[in-house]
RNA sequence: CGGGGUGUAGCGUAGCCCGGUUAUCGCGCCUGCUUUGGGAGCAGGAGGUCGCAGGUUCGAAUCCUGCCACCCCGACCA
């Protein structure tokens, strides 16, 4: 079944430890959960990182970098913050090793820190901390930064690419004069996100808000975007926090206003992680590997020669070579694997596996009859074309692969989601991996109660909902709207 | 931290219950020849503190004790 094998991180981890590995450094295991990414996988990173950066800078911000390392007085200013995050701190004591007697290296227990330092978990902090020297007046604001870093979070369980001890992040911090500035920035990054998804990752979401079960540690509002993975799983793959004036006052940040009065400055934050490598995994491979959508493949365009002889390569790479510069001047990335030391078959398994959106190969056949053999990914059709369509039908087809990828994944998720009125439909349809679209009557207590019983959910109450009134689905309370009920990765 | 399981070559494994030659097999790796339109074939070769420490024994991968690590299920979570 494809959806086991593109969701089981024993399958993927396998064979997609081209992309990334865990981190097997330390027979100890001190790093157990972080990940080492490859070359291949990193260049995918890469690009997210351009379209995300350039997306940033549209909406005008500016990155900046803070510190790693975080006071520990810092995270007890703001009460749920710390209760959030106290219990995934990684927290550095000691600033030197020395040799004890045997020759061992030991922490040198002189070398105490006074305070002692949290690694980031997130930079709400030390970002704040920052601020309050950065604000007095209206005219400081807003404050739009963005910063691009790692962060370590002490998960009990790690999962490859979607719960790692330490992952690559970008997390947005904004200051602003008042209440709706700030609702109107969390809400603008959110569509940012869901556009990124959808346009560029081939990743429908459905945009919404959290329950306060679920909220970010420390938010008013956290609107998130949430994508169906291949066994009905949600997942959460970007999130987008109103911060009110939370850290404000646990920070003392105030500017004085047009009016000359001291006020506490509105805040947002937002981030997307590594784990949306997870999310093209999860919700594109099939039983053959990664399937890439194009405008994400750090290699677009693979062309593998087959030859008996080296004049045959010659003559084929000749061919090539035209083919690969006309392609270029389009901006498609393209490989010409010519290496001698793996055969054809193997490097269309290669290719096939690390997910490339199109395939060419040319051999002698084709040099006689001037065509080119074409398979494309996604449908892992083959077909011959003229040489001299290659351009033309190449561009075509990365255009096709791209919608292509959204349509099916967006059908898949439409087909797995229900609406439900009665409890035992409920737990049926939980069952099925399905998406739910139920009643709740607005309660912690019953999210929590719906999620004891049957390890669901409140993934996302959808944003511009449908007004409907009906019965809570586990309570038989009234209620205004649906929401998006699923179990979670 | 609670319940269950596993540790043998780079990876995956057999052997363990019932102790006994040189620790099994597959993948991968190296060399040579033949091959090349979907993961090649043959021949030869390299690679091991059997998780660690102790004990029982003439003899331990195998039995006993302790420790360590990892995996799965729960609580936690982008």
């Amino acid at each position: 079944m494809a959806k086991d094998f593109a969701t089981k991180e024993e399958n993927y981890s396998q064979w997609y430890n081209e992309l990334v590995v865990k981190a097997d450094l330390a027979e100890n295991s001190a790093v157990r959960g972080c990940m080492v990414i490859k070359p291949y996988g990193y260049a995918i990173w890469e690009k997210m990182q351009s379209v995300l950066d350039k997306m940033f800078k549209d909406t005008g911000h500016q990155n900046a970098y803070f510190p790693l390392f975080i006071p520990k007085s810092f995270f007890s200013r703001e009460a749920n913050h710390v209760e959030g995050f106290a219990k995934e701190c990684a927290v550095v004591t000691h600033y030197r090793l020395k040799n004890d007697k045997d020759g061992n290296i030991v922490v040198d227990e002189d070398a105490k820190l006074e305070e002692e330092l949290i690694v980031r978990p997130t930079s709400e902090t030390i970002i704040w901390d920052t601020y309050k020297k950065w604000i007095q007046s209206y005219r400081d604001l807003p404050i739009l930064v963005n910063q691009w870093a790692n962060v370590v979070r002490w998960e009990m369980r790690t999962r490859l690419f979607l719960r790692t001890a330490e992952f690559l992040w970008q997390e947005g911090h904004t200051a602003h004069e008042t209440k709706d500035e700030a609702i109107a920035e969390a809400r603008q990054m959110l569509e940012v996100y869901a556009d990124f998804a959808e346009n560029f990752l081939a990743v429908p979401v459905i945009k919404g808000t959290k329950s306060p079960n679920e909220r970010f540690a420390g938010a008013l509002d956290t609107y998130c975007i949430e994508a169906m993975m291949q066994d009905g799983k949600a997942l959460q793959a970007g999130t987008s926090h109103f911060l009110g004036q939370n850290f404000a006052k646990a920070f003392d940040v105030k500017f004085l206003s047009k009016e000359n009065k001291l006020e506490h400055v509105w805040a947002t934050s937002w981030g997307v992680s590594t784990r949306l490598m997870g999310a093209l995994i999860m919700t594109h491979s099939d039983n053959h590997g990664l399937v890439l959508p194009p405008k994400l493949a750090p290699i677009q365009v693979a062309i593998i020669p087959i030859y008996r002889k080296p004049e045959q390569l010659e003559q084929i790479s000749e061919k090539v070579n035209e083919i690969k510069k006309a392609l270029q001047a389009k901006g498609i990335s393209v490989k010409f694997d010519d290496r001698d030391s793996f055969k054809p078959g193997w490097k269309f398994n290669e290719y096939e596996f690390k997910g490339v959106p199109v395939r060419l190969a040319m051999g002698p056949r084709d040099l006689e009859n001037g065509t080119v053999e074409m398979a494309r990914r996604d449908t892992l059709e083959k077909k011959v074309i003229s040489i001299d369509d290659v351009v033309e039908t190449i561009e075509k087809t990365l255009e096709d692969i791209q919608t292509n990828l959204y349509q099916k994944a967006l059908k898949f998720r439409e087909e797995n989601t229900v609406s439900v009125d009665t409890w035992e439909d409920f737990k049926v349809a939980l069952e099925e991996g399905k998406f739910i679209l139920a009643h709740w009557d607005g309660s912690s207590e019953t999210e929590q109660k719906i999620k004891e019983a049957t390890k669901a959910t409140i993934r996302a109450i959808p944003l511009d909902p449908i007004k409907e009134e009906g019965k809570c689905i586990f309570t038989g309370n009234p209620s205004e709207q649906r929401v998006v009920f699923a179990k979670s990765y």
